[in-house]
DNA sequence: TAGATTGTTAATCGATTAACAATC
DNA sequence: TAGATTGTTAATCGATTAACAATC
């Protein structure tokens, strides 16, 4: 079977991006020249991913289908079928998420939300009513989510990944600034913020005066 | 002159987390297989970074100084000294954001806020006081931040990275679900939700039902 | 057709892992 | 001392880049 690498996962929603925009105004095929100068990657880089998630082969001389493209990608990430997720802490970074509509499109749906403190549980949240965390194990249990939203503060974080394994969920998606330790059959993926600022620190280093 | 990868630089603050767990345990020592197994990480590796910023070795039996390595670490991720952003766009991430305490631990002081809602606007925000947007180009060209924090929405957020380049703004942190363009002397770090989820949602796949 | 672009194979590069002598 | 762990060199692995024949 076809691998992925991290790396590689990572840029496909950025391929969908630009493609998105060429098909906005109206292009009906993509050379992955073209792609590989609006994204900043080598030509080849793009040829080899693309060729990696779409059966339909491209046309010497004028390049892919723009629409068969967009249409593979987003299958390929997942985007048709919907993932079902809760979101525990409803905070600042929390209320973003629920706020963001880009998710819909990718066919993730916040089904739930949770929170511990008793001034924001019974509020509404956009679409979605705050319940309260004692509830979280319950709902886990009975709704089998794909996905958790860790939003809580560090210190509560590994407290809700316990709940999220024992009620076997597949994933979950930290933004908790903490290292979580789960079983190896629970996937986490983390949004580190401090790795982010790590990697743009260093590369401006040489350019501060 | 060393160099270091993305995911090199990436895995630095994730070993300082787990080290400052330890140290407020107080322990004084850490061997390289004991922060391996915190961040799940190989031994080998764990070593290899730590060597590339730390010049103090470590006492074979027993490990590295936790105080040191710690110290050490800090430094290497321009903790110690102040990095001065300014953030523009104060939706819900923006907020987020500008909530959050951990970057004062990081050095990062963000020292203005910027949106382009009249509601918002004069309004505080924590420490900070949201200003008019259209005031944005001159303070960069007066205040000359280290960082210009993008957190807009996507059709705007390419015309805040235009006023970042023109005034000169070593760095990018961009949140806004686009694709930049900008001169290369500009760095440019994405936090890229979609490409998170593109992560988790692969490696769940085979876990769903 | 000629030219552009494809898909794929081979070469290179870089990062991770394995091995091991050195040493507190 | 013996044992654990170090730092570093060599081997492996994987990902990226270069090259090129095939073709619309």
């Amino acid at each position: 079977m076809k691998t992925y690498s991290k790396n590689q996962l990572r840029r496909y929603p950025v391929y969908l991006r630009v493609l998105r925009e060429l098909e906005a105004k109206g292009n009906g095929f993509v050379s992955s020249n073209q792609i590989a100068q609006l994204v900043g990657n080598s030509e080849e880089q793009v040829k080899k991913d693309l060729a990696a998630v779409s059966d339909a082969s491209g046309m010497p001389g004028r390049g892919r289908d723009l629409r068969r493209l967009v249409h593979d990608l987003e299958a390929f990430l997942g985007y048709h079928d919907v993932t079902r997720a809760v979101l525990v802490g409803a905070g600042r970074m929390g209320q973003a998420l629920l706020d963001y509509p880009g998710f819909q499109q990718m066919g993730l749906d916040i089904v739930a939300a949770f929170d511990s403190d008793p001034v924001k549980i019974g509020t509404r949240l956009g679409e979605t009513e705050v319940k309260d965390v004692a509830t979280l194990e319950e709902f886990l249990s009975l709704e089998h989510p794909d996905i958790l939203i860790d939003c809580v503060p560090a210190s509560a974080a590994q407290a809700i990944a316990d709940i999220a394994v024992r009620n076997k969920v597949p994933g979950i998606w930290n933004f908790a600034p903490t290292v979580l330790d789960v079983k190896e059959s629970t996937i986490v993926e983390n949004v580190n913020l401090a790795s982010s600022l790590a990697v743009l620190s260093h590369r401006i280093k040489p350019l501060l005066s």
